[in-house]
DNA sequence: CTCGATGCAAAGGTTTTGCACCAGG
DNA sequence: CCTGGTGCAAAACCTTTGCATCGAG
């Protein structure tokens, strides 16, 4: 199951941070939207909606950083432009994106696992960060 | 053997662009950094020494998209912050860096090319580009 | 009552753009 | 000459920050 609105202001709550109108809203948001990728510019749009008043874009971007930091939410580069974020339930994935059309999407983590193993041994290196996308083309694209 | 400043320049001409003073700098700083990932303003900078003159930002970044269109130059980023810029001579390589430290090290782009296999197999994906590094952590950083 | 959250406005860092002028071919 | 390049300044874009005030607990 996903987590839920009330799971992540129970979260909040819990790391003894303070629970407002506006942050329940975007908690709220993201839970609904929890297999979409969102830019702070989204999240606000909507915090707002739900709302019905406005929510400060540094409210939104303070409230992301409680997430991220409380281990909810990923923030992703899907390319230029902004950043997206969506909530860390599920199965962990990478991203994929079109450099052509700009199509986007999920692939399972395990996809990227065994290149990751073979990092490590010949570069000491654990990747593990799905931060910035993986760049290509896409078959529709490529034609 | 590397692309040489003559040759950059050459192929500007080509496609009718015109050489300037400011061009030539930047080519020539290019071609003696083809080992190193410079930053627009790095690349400004060291132009600016070779000419004794300034060169606006501008400038750079423009020249950086016609070299960019020519197929001469990548621009990859290597976690938030500037872009960089290196030629694209020499075996084509991906980039890694540590998320901790920053430190980034370039693997062969074979590493990666057998992961990318799988995707195009299985997500009609032809991930080629190396326009952003994979994010990952060192093992210096791991401990 | 206290400390974290908010809104507002401003700054920050990087890249892009409009425009008048200059200069390569 | 004609078109593309340049410098300058300003804007664009996304994100962060300072500060006074508000309000959750």
């Amino acid at each position: 199951m996903h987590v839920t609105s009330d799971q992540l202001v129970a979260s909040l709550r819990g790391k003894g941070l303070r629970i407002t109108a506006s942050r329940r809203a975007i908690c709220r948001v993201l839970a609904e939207s929890h297999d979409e990728h969102l830019t702070a510019a989204d999240l606000g749009a909507r915090a707002e909606a739900e709302l019905g008043k406005a929510v400060d874009q540094s409210t939104i971007y303070r409230t992301i950083e409680a997430l991220e930091l409380a281990g909810h939410l990923h923030h992703v580069h899907f390319g230029h432009g902004p950043g997206v974020v969506h909530l860390v339930d599920e199965p962990e994935h990478h991203h994929i994106v079109c450099e052509v059309c700009g199509r986007t999407e999920d692939i399972p983590f395990t996809e990227v696992s065994r290149l990751l193993d073979g990092l490590e041994e010949r570069y000491g290196f654990r990747g593990g960060s799905v931060h910035f996308a993986l760049m290509g083309t896409c078959t529709t694209c490529t034609s």
